[in-house]
Order: C-alpha cells, then structure tokens, then sequence
DNA sequence: TATAATGAAGGTCAAAGAAAGTCAAAGTTT
DNA sequence: AAACTTTGACTTTCTTTGACCTTCATTATA
C-alpha cells in the first residue's frame, strides 16, 4: 500500500470518532509516516478535494495547523436549486437538459441519469398532456430530492 | 501450453480461494512468468472481458496495481426474472416488497432504490386508482430495465 | 513603543521515479 | 491466409522527494 493511501485512511479515521473536523499539523504528521511534509500537501489536494466533500484551511507560522472539514455537499445545494426553479410542469426536453447538465458536472451517476429519464418520458408516462407534464415534473422534483 | 492460457490460469486461481476480486501487480507478475508486462494487458483485455463476467480497474503511478473483480451477471438475470413476471398493474407495496429484495441481495444502491420508490409511490402518482397502478407498474418496469 | 530579526509552521512547484496503457510489428497456430 | 500470441518501444498517469517561498508569532533591539 502506498504512503499516500495509508496517510488518507489515517486522516479519515480521525472523522470515524464523529468529528466534523480534524485539525492536523503538517510536519508532525510528516514525521510520524516517516515522509516528506509536502507529501502531506498531496494526500490532501488529492483525497480531501471539495468535490469529494471536504474542505480545507490552514495557518502558518508557529502554532500552525491544517484543518480538513467534511462539508455537506454543495451537489445538493445545486440539485435544490434545479428542484426549486422547476414550475409546476415540465416536458421531457427540459428534463433532458437538466439531466445532461447533472451528468455533465458529475452529480449524478449513469444509471441514475437513465433512472431519471426513463421514469419521466413520455412513453412511460403515456397519459394527455395536460396531466402528463404535470405528473413529469412531480415525479421528476421527488427523484431528485433523493439523489 | 502458451503463456497466456498459463497467466489466465494463475490468475483464475486466484479467485479460486473464495476472493469476489483480486489484486495483481503487472510488472511483478511480468517477471514472475518471464514475459514483458504488456502481455499482461493481453491476457486480461482477451480473457478477463465484461462479457466473460470480469471488471477491470486499475491505478497507475507508484504503488500502482491492476483489480479484476467477478461480476455476478444473476444480477441482471434477476431483475429480469422480477421484470417479466410484474403484470398490467402494480401496486406501492408490492414495489416495496420487490425493492427491499433487491436491496437485500445488494443488486441495487440505496439511491436507487429511494429513486425507484419515489418514481413510483402513491403520492407522486396522485391519479385514480386505475390508471394509477397501471402507470406505476409501467414506470418500474421501465427503470429496473436501466438498472 | 515600534521595528527588526528569528524561528516555526505551512505552501508551491518541478524533477525524478514507479507503475500501468497502447499499438504495431513480428512470430505462431490453425 | 486468418487468427491469435508475443514483444518492445513509446506514452500516460500517479506518487515521492526536495529545494525554495510565504506567513505568522515571538523575541530582541533601536
């Protein structure tokens, strides 16, 4: 195993005691693994990247310090804000956007990318349109809210 | 007996101990049957196929290494099993019956299955009761197709 | 007291090293 | 001849290391 996935489990063990945040100091943790410090600098920009849901800051100078925050994706924050701004219906090429958007900044898998069109096509939803795009977005606004 | 089939082997054997995946360094294993490593990629690009019930990963760099994981195919067999057999009409708790199945054998992720049950649940389906479960027995038969 | 020097952190970046991937040519089998 | 296998040169990706930089707190000095 390398160094660097040793040292990203060590850190990760320290939010297992329910920590939110864990404060760490760069050349102790460097010395402790036996490694150079600015390794510790790769473990971090590496596996505690905001888009895998962590969020970092530090301080110089005597007394300095790195703390690692597990943030509540802002993923969600971006889906929110697609659920709010979606009207009472919608039709299957606005759903198409939406989702192609999602795909593209990776908040959302394949599969639940294929879940959440076929769910809301108009094959599926074989019903007249006044309904259809009703129900569409219903089911559409409720799917999200559980990604 | 060529050196491929003798890798594959080896490498069969591997799973043969009850592992569901297994880890192999290419260079390590190269040197190990005397052949250069990119016979390595030969082998499992021939044999460790996904239509041969295999996944591959891999990682570079140091430290680097090559997973082959089994991939149960009764998975899909399965579902389908459960597709073909849901008729005209279906009702939320019937869904959630089949859902907690699938979770139980692990052939879906939780989010899918939230995805799955709120797609199809009474309250997003605000119809009458007839064309309700008509649609809902659509709707989950048409996303468990693009599990 | 205001400033300068010092030492203690952490940050950056590029080079070197360690694997794995690709692809096409050469060799074998069928 | 066609299909499959072996080989090796070259590429890409990821990790490790180290030299040098910046920031901050504390202590010494004008």
């Amino acid at each position: 195993m390398r160094m660097s996935d040793i040292i990203e489990e060590f850190i990760k063990e320290l939010f297992d005691e329910g920590n939110e945040s864990v404060e760490i100091q760069r050349n102790e943790l460097a010395e402790q693994f036996n490694c150079v410090p600015s390794q510790i600098n790769y473990v971090i920009s590496t596996r505690f990247k905001p888009s895998q849901g962590y969020y970092v800051e530090s301080k110089r100078g005597g007394g300095g310090h790195i703390t690692i925050k597990k943030v509540s994706n802002t993923k969600s924050d971006y889906i929110m804000h697609i659920i709010n701004n979606i009207g009472k219906e919608i039709t299957a090429s606005e759903v198409d956007v939406i989702i192609s958007d999602f795909l593209t900044y990776n908040l959302i898998t394949k599969t639940e990318a294929k879940l959440l069109k076929v769910a809301t096509s108009d094959n599926v939803l074989a019903l007249p349109k006044e309904i259809r795009d009703k129900l569409r977005a219903r089911i559409f606004k409720n799917m999200l809210i559980n990604i």
